[in-house]
DNA sequence: CATCGGACTTGTATTCACTCCA
DNA sequence: TGGAGTGAATACAAGTCCGATG
């Protein structure tokens, strides 16, 4: 099998994009083009030659990013909901905070209402939050807020210093103690209390089709908190009333009812927005909405909005390079590595080999091929202009590629590799991506037991496959000399590691065999059989493997440890990078469903569940699908 | 022409739930 | 068998964009 290494190129940016989608522009009809009718057409074709009968009790699935459609600034025409969840009122526990203790200081007496605010503060005992003096000043202070507007009597609470909120602490944390420690049919019971309020309010009926709702709980009252030097953080968060909840419905939809003897604060009618609830927070007076889930049609739509809007850039872009090619005749410029003269071609032109003079000039300077450099100043059409003007806009800069969308990372993908070496190629491309955008986590502790664990396991296999090649060369001594690979010993097994693993492997029997034995007398016992102190050694029938079965044993050995390798050396790449993010909200999901088509990879090697939902209308993009 | 704020998207901390190992 | 460790789900804060406003 040919062997090709994956290598990360320098410094050659893979495709990425922001979202510019932000719908307060209401363009004028704007079509979204796709490749759209084919498509319609091929689907037909496949019903017709599978009549599906799955899930033909549920509503035809619909493919919203299969039909035409219009952005004319209307997200909707019809729209139900359940209106969003209040938080359940506060139960108080009556567990009591001290205060001056030193000074024989007493429990102090609170209303339910401010024992509720220190009880906020009492939670985050020894968390960052509560060891942040601004997060502690402003708590404390709009817990004397509290305690002035309950009209507690003879309050004693002066100063924060004084207050001790382990009472509290220890109590909250009992209680959680005991929901961790609750039996299975609690537990189910409480999940299916949930799946049902979820049934109720996680759903909405928008344009007569059932789409999910995202957050529809209000945010329940407690400390606000605000990250980083948020001057605000640690400020009482207080509970949302239906009185400051507006309602955003279908003008003939039924008006959710507010809970029992509250009303909501306005209802509005207003389809140019997607939220269904809305309501504004009193620490920094920001608004709160209630939208749909990522996996709607809704959300769906505008994330591919934002796909289609790069791909246009690209398409630019490549207009662009062939225009200068075609009248310039610059060579195309390819990829140069780290140790070679830094020359450029069109593609390969950065935001300093150009310079713009208005109305429409273009002055080339750079090192063309063997260096010679090139400088001309050339007037160009007006789109070529503008399009010029676009690639060189903020916050792009000095040393970044002009024509940045073009280079497809995953084109590195090894075509003859295995599964896991074209995941580990994906999740190098998807790292590149995460990189430049900055996505760092902190590694994981447990790193290094994680690779230790690992390593451990290859040897394992490697130590099986010792052996199978031993059986090999014992049946069939005469293939020493045609394959002197079967005896060469294997890579990174040492003396200490074999004994390791022999003992473990002795022990593990000898659990087995102890198991078995239990399994044994308890069926003769029912029998009404006698006893047996050990197993009767077993026949050692051992039937000699054939040739061929044991080639393939050899087969599957070499595979899995290849494909271990690959793991390991995925795992350790991306000890200090979050992909999730980049995944998420920045590389459009047709390129890596089409990678995976064309590479034939499956889909959840490169999607967990959720996604492969959130990205549902991307998933079907065929092997031939280019961004 | 700067600033404000509504409506979204993006990022991150926390919680949940599952897995795997001692 | 339970408890540590993990990745997924959730909650919500933060950032962005752009039209409105004055």
């Amino acid at each position: 099998m040919a062997k090709r290494t994956v290598e990360d190129s320098s410094d050659d940016e893979p495709m990425i994009v922001k979202s510019e989608s932000n719908q307060q522009a209401k363009p004028k009809a704007k079509k979204i083009k796709v490749e759209k009718k084919e498509k319609i057409k091929k689907e037909k074709e496949e019903k017709e030659d599978s009549p599906e009968k799955e899930d033909d009790d549920e509503e035809e699935e619909r493919k919203w990013w299969l039909e035409e459609k219009e952005d004319n600034g209307i997200k909707w025409t019809t729209l139900q909901h359940q209106g969003p969840l209040f938080p359940p009122p506060y139960e108080p526990h009556g567990v009591k905070m001290l205060y001056d203790v030193i000074n024989q200081g007493k429990p102090v007496e609170l209303t339910p209402a401010a024992e509720e605010v220190a009880s906020f503060y009492a939670a985050l005992l020894g968390t960052d939050n509560g060891n942040n003096p601004v997060f502690q000043k402003n708590f404390f202070a709009d817990f004397l807020k509290t305690i002035k507007q309950e009209k507690i009597p003879n309050c004693p609470i002066k100063e924060f210093s004084k207050c001790d909120f382990t009472p509290i602490f220890d109590y909250l944390n009992k209680v959680k103690e005991e929901k961790k420690q609750m039996s299975k049919e609690e537990k189910k019971k409480l999940k299916e209390e949930k799946e049902a309020i979820d049934e109720i309010y996680g759903w909405c009926t928008m344009d007569g089709r059932k789409e999910k709702v995202g957050n529809y709980r209000i945010e329940p009252p407690g400390l606000f908190r605000g990250r980083g030097e948020h001057p605000k953080t640690g400020c009482l968060k207080l509970r949302v009333q239906p009185e400051q909840v507006t309602i955003n419905i279908g003008a003939d939809a039924k008006i959710p009812d507010p809970p029992k003897g509250h009303s909501w604060g306005t209802v509005s009618h207003d389809n140019t927005v997607t939220w269904l609830a809305m309501w504004k927070e009193n620490v920094n007076e920001s608004t709160k909405y209630i939208f749909l889930a990522a996996t709607s049609s809704l959300k769906g739509q505008s994330d591919m909005k934002k796909f289609e809007k790069a791909r246009e850039l690209k398409v630019r872009q490549l207009a662009t390079c062939l225009y200068f090619i075609d009248k310039l005749a610059l060579r195309a410029g390819n990829e140069k590595g780290e140790d070679e003269a830094d020359t450029v071609g069109c593609c390969s032109l950065r935001y300093e080999h150009i310079t713009l003079e208005p109305p429409n000039k273009v002055v080339f300077d750079f090192l063309g091929k063997d260096s010679i450099r090139y400088v001309n100043t050339v007037e160009v059409i007006d789109q070529v202009y503008k399009n010029l003007k676009i690639f060189k806009k903020e916050p792009k800069t000095v040393g970044d590629d002009l024509f940045d969308r073009i280079n497809e990372e995953l084109r590195k993908t090894p075509a003859d590799g295995t599964i896991a070496e074209k995941v580990l190629a994906y999740n190098r491309a998807n790292r590149q991506v995460a990189v430049l955008c900055n996505h760092q986590r902190a590694v994981p502790k447990s790193h290094g037991t994680q690779m230790s664990r690992l390593t451990d396991k290859i040897l394992a296999v490697k130590y099986q496959r010792q052996e199978v090649k031993q059986q090999i060369l014992e049946l069939e001594p005469s293939l020493k000399k045609q394959r002197p690979e079967l005896l060469e010993p294997e890579s990174d097994l040492d003396d200490e590691f074999i004994k390791r693993h022999e003992i473990a492997l002795e022990e593990k029997e000898k659990e087995r065999l102890e198991k078995l034995l239990i399994k044994e007398n308890e069926k003769r016992k029912e029998n009404g059989e006698e006893l047996l102190n050990s197993l009767p050694e077993q026949k050692k029938k051992q039937t000699i493997p054939t040739m061929d079965k044991l080639e393939k044993k050899l087969q599957t050995l070499t595979d899995r440890i290849q494909a271990q390798k690959m793991q390991m050396v995925d795992k350790d790449e991306n000890k200090q990078t979050a992909l999730g993010t980049s995944k998420i909200n920045y590389i459009d999901p047709r390129i890596s469903a089409a990678w995976c088509n064309k590479y034939n990879v499956p889909l959840d090697k490169i999607f967990n569940r959720s996604l492969r939902e959130k990205f549902k209308w991307a998933m079907e993009s065929d092997k031939d699908w280019e961004f």
